[in-house]
DNA sequence: CGAATCGTTGAAAGCAGTCAACTAGGGTGG
DNA sequence: CCACCCTAGTTGACTGCTTTCAACGATTCG
């Protein structure tokens, strides 16, 4: 499917409970071997039922995708495209780094496509973009991912 | 403030529990008279204890500010000012039948900025988009609001 | 070896941003 | 009461970034 909305990639243990809500279908697609947890709504309710706890948890949860999907939105509409992918390589990095710990090489499993879809650009401004970023000694493009050679440069850019 | 990000326009009975969160900060402004109910979270979060039905109250609103988000970033990512302009008119106009029920003149309390700021666009391009809009006799410029002539003509825009 | 898909690159067009000038209202102080 | 200023909004000319359209490479799979 071409020229979507991504809004977001999940990593093992990522809670996707507020993805799809009836008819204002966000859906959910695999771009590798996955294993899922998965509960329908109303057992799940009725399961959380006398659990505040957990309804706390799950609470926190959705404000936190909340502000993450408002950081988002600043992103979509108020950087560049250099800007936006950095971003994402960035915030992508240190999402490994908390399930993996720190690394220089950053595997990259989805499709330009999908990054494109993600950062509302096209694929060919996403292509562009890495190459830029590679001639600019930033990262080096590798197969499957890239290798970030210049994380400052890269986190200055994403800050900015 | 210049060229922030604006998340949403509240109308009386709006909750904002979600808006601020620890470090990442969202504010709220007043661009018209307020009255605020306010409680502290933690206070809030005592209240709300023992009650799981509030509590899952609380996150059906969470979860229908998350889904209005990832709507806002396919807008705010992939459509043209018009479109952005024309869905903004027409959402507002939908909110605000919700509360006084259907009306063709739409009041509009809030600056050029702030729509600029929710659209991602800049007021000149706001500016720019209304007068057009104008121009194409899908509205009428009117002190503190626009007049909704072609009402269909915008809600295609919208959904576009 | 072809076929297909994904990714890269180039050239051109278009939309929104930037910079700047101008207008209209609203409030203040002389 | 009027001159002045200050802000909000509009409009114009121009630039530039991203998209679009198109061709070309690379890799995989039958």
């Amino acid at each position: 499917m071409a020229a979507g909305q991504i809004v977001g990639f999940a990593l093992p243990g990522d809670f996707l409970g507020m993805t799809t809500s009836g008819r204002n279908s966000f859906s959910a697609d695999a771009i590798s071997a996955v294993e899922v947890c998965r509960f329908s709504k109303a057992s799940f309710q009725r399961f959380a039922e006398d659990k505040p706890n957990l309804l706390r948890r799950i609470n926190e949860l959705a404000i936190r995708e909340l502000c993450q999907a408002r950081e988002h939105m600043v992103l979509l509409g108020r950087r560049s495209a250099e800007e936006k992918v950095a971003t994402f390589l960035i915030s992508w990095r240190d999402r490994l780094a908390r399930q993996n710990g720190e690394c220089v090489i950053l595997p990259l499993p989805m499709s330009r496509q999908d990054i494109a879809d993600y950062l509302a650009l096209t694929i060919e401004t996403v292509s562009r973009t890495f190459t830029k970023l590679e001639r600019d000694g930033v990262i080096e493009i590798i197969s499957g991912g890239v290798r970030l050679l210049d994380a400052a440069r890269a986190e200055a850019l994403a800050a900015a």
